[in-house]
DNA sequence: CGAGGCCTTGACCGCGGTCAATGCCCGTGG
DNA sequence: CCACGGGCATTGACCGCGGTCAAGGCCTCG
């Protein structure tokens, strides 16, 4: 699990071998069933998860109840309720494990502290913070611009892992469409 | 002009004297006339700029070549054209003045520069970053989750300035809406 | 004063949502 | 090992939001 996330961390930044474990060692592991909601709405606890198996679902609840997906996140990716963690106020999203997990958190307070006591840590920070930044961006580009069926398809393109591993139910979540448009729309194409 | 920049960069940050002059030393004024396009798709001058005085448009083309308003800035704000300055690569935005603008601006491989000479310019951008996801986290959440009523709504109560400044035809670009849906849901509410 | 852009209103229509019925698959317990 | 139940997928009927097209009035600017 660790050394999942020591490449992950290598690939992105140049850090010494000290430092690199000073980092690894604020983070702990967890495991987690399938379905399991790990964090949610309204909790204070907000963590920086790295996923080393499975995946999770990042996801918010609409006033009447309805869950909207924002994103999932599979191996080797880092995954937080990021509104939350920039704000330090109650969390927004939920966060869920979606097949039985096996992560590594890390605090936010813990997060905030290597800031300040490894300064190549912000430089961390900041490529993960314009990479969600893109995707985000992408993500509302793609809401605004396309219709279902080119939304599926770029989907289909950009990260068919989502289509084929995942439930049609989760997959039109994302998508923001219903169960039965996503149906459709697959018996056409 | 330089006296608006420089509170808004202590306003978030904490910097010496020194290093805020070393740092607003990099930025160029710039005057754009209303409508003027500042910076257009397929460009590679990619520059971040300070709105003194004015109001900026950030849009993107549809390949069917409708346009799409990502943001409006307009005074005391920064603003660009995110992606392609975090990627480095071609523009895919544009910047419009939309009234007659008094700039500054920092080119992009300047502003790279400051983040490696004065760190703390690195906890500015961090700053820059977090609101910039938050606000698109935001937005993209408004059109999963409401219909052009409320989104008009939630706008008036959250930036009124842009409803009562602009023409119904921007507000609409703005809301993904057509003029003609806008206009209609004005006069019933 | 004319032309072009913006705003409004009406007519029409298509995408995708909801509701409902049915079928399928799979996990669980007897 | 089979029977049952619950969740997921598919299909049909219906409908409403908001888009497009078109026409008319108004304001602005050259």
């Amino acid at each position: 699990m660790y050394s999942q996330l020591s490449k992950y961390i290598t690939n992105r930044i140049a850090i010494s071998d000290d430092q690199l474990s000073v980092v690894l060692s604020y983070f702990k592991p967890l495991v987690a069933k399938k379905k399991e909601l790990i964090s949610s709405e309204g909790n204070s606890a907000r963590r920086m998860y790295f996923v080393a198996k499975g995946c999770l679902r990042i996801y918010f609840v609409k006033p009447d109840g309805a869950e909207v997906t924002r994103r999932f996140a599979f191996e080797n990716r880092f995954s937080t309720s990021l509104v939350s963690f920039i704000s330090g106020e109650l969390l927004t999203e939920n966060t869920q494990a979606i097949e039985d997990c096996e992560l590594l958190y890390i605090s936010r307070n813990d997060f905030y502290y290597l800031l300040e006591v490894v300064p190549v840590w912000e430089k961390f920070y900041r490529s993960y913070l314009e990479e969600a930044y893109v995707n985000n961006t992408n993500r509302l580009q793609s809401f605004i611009t396309l219709d279902a069926t080119e939304r599926y398809k770029l989907l289909l393109q950009e990260n068919p892992q989502i289509v084929l591993r995942l439930s049609n139910k989760l997959v039109a979540n994302y998508l923001n469409i219903s169960q039965e448009a996503l149906s459709r729309l697959k018996s056409k194409a």
